[in-house]
DNA sequence: TTACAATATTGTAACCATTACAATTTAATA
DNA sequence: TATTAAATTGTAATGGTTACAATATTGTAA
């Protein structure tokens, strides 16, 4: 099954109608979790899709938001980010190359005596500072200046 | 020590100049801790200075994070909110009354195998749901209409 | 199929938090 | 005091996002 398959059955689970935009716009997510921002997608759907326009992009995007297909990531203060991953996971964001990861992060706050009583929705885990390979460069370039 | 002289203490002790701005509105978020956004700093510190300019606020601001005595809060999509809370902690945000509360988290990633090799600098964790107020508020609400 | 109503998409203009920038003021230093 | 650097201010611009009305598409029922 192609991603444009899943994607339109994801839809039709969620009760969603699953049209053009929408079908190509999860697809493109699920395809690429980079955590894309709207005009990142609307970049990368218009060749495809010429008549698209970046207002749809951005009604799309909350019709998925609102039946939780896609989650929303602020980690970057300019641009809000989207993702399609589901499970619950935790994003680190390179000041280098501004790339953002994915990793593990399943916290229980379930204990924690401030939020008790609380009813906790959603969680989410952001972490910045340097990936291994913008580290890496960082390290090779000091050694050449050192050399020289 | 009041606020005022001890946020002129914390500037003086980062090296930053302890200018009329900079200690009122650090000593604000100090004495404030409820997370305010750049336009709400403004109009509360307007009435004792009214010179102030928006701009001046927004160039405190990035002065104080810059040497790390405020730190942003990006958990509102729509605006940035800043915490003069120094220690490592987490925010929760309530969809019904929209208060920012902090609660004690401390993740370690350190062991994390997709962050190996990986420098991280800063953690915020965030959570949003419904508060304890609201959902008490909620449910003697349901309890009164089913009364009727 | 056709008609109708509901929903989805589009283009345009507006919104508004934030930033750029140059002018002015203030403070540190000699 | 004179010189210089740093801080503050007002104005205008930027750019992501949203409001809204027009158009197009889709589902449903005669
Ligand atoms: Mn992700
Ligand atoms: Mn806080
Ligand atoms: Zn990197
Ligand atoms: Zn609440």
């Amino acid at each position: 099954m192609n991603v444009l398959e899943k994607a339109r059955r994801m839809l039709k689970a969620k009760a969603v109608r699953p049209t053009m935009i929408r079908v190509r716009l999860l697809a493109y997510l699920l395809a690429h979790p980079v955590h894309p921002t709207a005009d990142q997608l609307y970049q990368a759907l218009l060749p495809g899709f010429p008549t698209l326009s970046k207002t749809s992009v951005y009604n799309t995007l909350d019709k998925l938001l609102e039946v939780k297909l896609v989650r929303l990531i602020t980690i970057d203060e300019k641009e809000t980010r989207y993702d399609a991953g589901t499970g619950v996971h935790g994003h680190f964001l390179c000041k280098h190359c501004s790339d953002i990861t994915d990793f593990a992060a399943n916290p229980d706050y379930t204990g924690c005596t401030e939020l008790s009583g609380y009813q906790i929705d959603d969680c989410n885990v952001y972490l910045t500072g340097i990936c291994k390979v913008c580290l890496q460069n960082i390290n090779k370039t000091q050694k050449e200046e050192k050399a020289v």
